[in-house]
DNA sequence: GGCTTGCCTAGAGTGCGCTCAAGGTATTTA
DNA sequence: TAAATACCTTGAGCGCACTCTAGGCAAGCC
């Protein structure tokens, strides 16, 4: 993953987040700089709905096309969608990534508004885990629990 | 919060949970076993819409109620709701703890199925948390490059 | 030429977890 | 007695993040 981003709307909400597909994983076919939109479903997981999607939102910087109009990604692209994997694997808002995006697009002179969104976005994913490590006590506490006071573990 | 759970619907879903209220907390008016549904929004955040609803779907077990239909909860309604928050902050789906809170109103013969219920959600949290870990050591990596290469802290 | 495959667009629909609206009753307070 | 307060119910609505539908074009293959 690069570290200089290449993407590009916003909002705000607040409740768990549901966990999101492992992470991407598949090799990168071979350095192309021309991937089919197919080839991005198999790299990413993500279907290609999705992918137009995030495209038609903001999220994404803006994407070749052949001259019969279909989505050519290039590497940075896919660079981009790891990087946006992750992020929604810590549950940050489709809308605060693509204000990060459109940030990105901005230029330069917008890196302490992305430094200051990600130190943010990091101390909420640190008292997220914090949270869960807590609860994981709960958890392994009502477990021993049934584990102990069960019937007996064979008894039907 | 007792381990003698409580509780009554069923269902399933996936995508990376949203940050719930950080946890209960307001301390217990003090064990008067009769709570009205303003105590009880005041005790655990949630709003009485919210509260109803739960009763709605399965999620709470039987609510007392005065002559005149007023909901009065009971101090194990409140641990129910302690234990509920719990896993509502790790992301356990609404369905799944409706499931759990069938299983406890079933009685003692279900013990088994609600320890790998269990068993299986300690599992996800474990991953998460592995997960997020994880991305954070990249948010780590990104944020260092803003910190440094930024054209400068002060520089507008 | 006809069929298949892979892609395109605009816009509607879905599932989850609430949240709100409308209309009503009982108790307390002025 | 009138008004305010706190609660009730049923059912519709909302925001988010997708996901699907319908209709269409272009290139490849027999």
């Amino acid at each position: 993953m690069t570290v200089t981003d290449t993407p590009g709307a916003t909002g705000r909400a607040r409740t768990v987040p549901k966990p999101v597909r492992a992470t991407i994983g598949r090799p990168r076919p071979q350095a192309r700089d021309q991937y089919t939109i197919s080839e991005v479903v198999a790299y990413t997981g993500l279907s290609a709905h999705t992918l137009r999607w995030y495209e038609r939102i903001g999220l994404m910087p803006h994407i070749d096309r052949t001259h019969t109009g279909q989505r050519r990604y290039s590497d940075q692209d896919l660079d981009w969608l790891d990087f946006v994997a992750k992020l929604r694997l810590t549950g940050m808002p489709v809308a605060d990534m693509v204000r990060y995006a459109e940030l990105v697009r901005e230029g330069g002179h917008t890196y302490r508004e992305r430094l200051e969104l990600l130190v943010a976005h990091r101390e909420d994913v640190r008292r997220r885990v914090a949270e869960l490590r807590d609860t994981l006590g709960v958890l392994d506490f009502k477990i021993d629990f049934y584990a102990g006071a069960e019937p007996a573990p064979e008894r039907h």
